[in-house]
DNA sequence: TTGACTCGCTTTGTATACATTTATTATACA
DNA sequence: TGTATAATAAATGTATACAAAGCGAGTCAA
């Protein structure tokens, strides 16, 4: 029991920083999460140890783990590096997967979906999550791997937003994102390594168009912000 | 100072499992190592859950942290990712690669040569993964980094060899890596991306050459295999 | 008012003691 | 002799107590 409650917190910690519950750049309570989750600080402290090497924190000596940041430096090169990661793994997976693999996949897309229909934004955002994860499993390269992971946790961050629909056109969006889940998945079962690829590109696109809206957001008009600083100018 | 002994436990783990010293899969014990630091059991074991999740370990419930094996089946894929992940971190550190990162890298090729002209093939082993390992901070790219650090931990470890020549050929092999080096510094230092994926991938090939000598040893000839079993056979 | 300093509080880091689990050995029995 | 089982030893996992470092409020002097 006591070793299931490590992983659960575990486990705990990453979804919530994921779901931006816990916010980048924000600061961590050892004593507080550790009553949280009802253990001592000792395991708490290999958690983070753990969970700051996977990419979601950081430790700075002496002044404790906080939530990795989103930099908008490393965001470009997110962007830059998205689609060979993603079709690279969607390649070997095509290649590489088991059946019992396929048969999981399958049911979090289902999980997935149902989420999307009950409108419950941030378990879409989780079960998104881990469907590609489990793509990348399936790829069985612990080498990219490692970089997929890496990619996510900052993909569904920024995406939080992308399974909360606020325009029929964000409805449209979220449909053809399950409808390209449901190809990558016969791809990948037909072991079609070319087509999960273009499959897999196709819904980093999707993505990539909403996203952008939150990364490069569009500058202030010029005048609204000479406007607004003009009664304060020298 | 007791800081450092933390972060000086983690380094030294490091360089120990690359150079082998501790083999892949042995178990490592927590009491004996934490005597050997100076350090109490709390915070080696905070170092194993880091080491763990940078792939250096591997930790199992209830019996203790191992050194991460190398199994043929990820070896074989990492060969076939090798040239992918080093190539891309090469054009982007290429483009991106600051002036200070250049003198680092420098300073290390130049330590990284005089170890291998006194023969001490662990440290030129060691100062080989440095350099690389500084030519994938300059890409700035966390992510490709991360897969970067898992090639280079089973690089390393696979390589152990190379830089302990047998023969005229090997010494002539050490030798050519060195000016491959050099190479890579001038296309990284002149910004000139094709030239260092060029650059990247040649020396790929010629640590490749010598690599797939231990990884896939010549299978025993076929009639050896038969003579030795024909007098138990059916 | 500002800047530097001290004191005390809060938080992080480490060691140690104890609980729990696994591994090993000894012993009994078939 | 081989196997199963009990007893014991060794280790891993956790909690707690204590040490050390950082942080902030308040004080005092310039």
């Amino acid at each position: 029991m006591a070793k299931l409650k490590k992983a659960k917190c575990a486990a705990d910690l990453r979804a919530r920083i994921l779901r931006q519950e816990l916010a980048p750049g924000c600061d961590l309570d050892e004593v507080r999460l550790a009553a949280e989750y009802g253990i001592s600080r000792t395991p708490l402290r290999e958690v983070f140890h753990r969970l700051a090497a996977e990419g979601f924190m950081r430790i700075e000596e002496n002044r404790g783990a906080k939530v990795a940041s989103m930099d908008l430096p490393v965001l470009r090169v997110f962007f830059q590096t998205a689609p060979l990661v993603y079709s690279s793994i969607a390649r070997q997976a095509a290649e590489n997967r088991t059946g019992i693999q396929l048969a999981r996949l399958k049911e979090t897309q289902l999980a997935f979906a149902k989420a999307t229909r009950t409108g419950d934004a941030a378990q879409s955002g989780l079960l998104n999550h881990a469907f590609h994860e489990q793509i990348g499993e399936m790829a069985q390269n612990p080498y990219l791997f490692a970089a997929l992971m890496r990619m996510l946790i900052d993909h569904t961050r920024l995406g939080q937003t992308f399974f909360a629909p606020q325009s029929p056109e964000d409805e449209a969006r979220v449909k053809k994102a399950i409808e390209q889940h449901d190809a990558m998945i016969s791809a990948i079962e037909g072991q079609e390594p070319s087509l999960a690829i273009d499959l897999t590109l196709q819904h980093w696109e999707l993505s990539r168009d909403q996203l952008e809206k939150f990364v490069r957001p569009d500058p202030l008009p010029i005048d609204v912000i000479s406007m607004k600083d003009r009664p304060r100018a020298i």
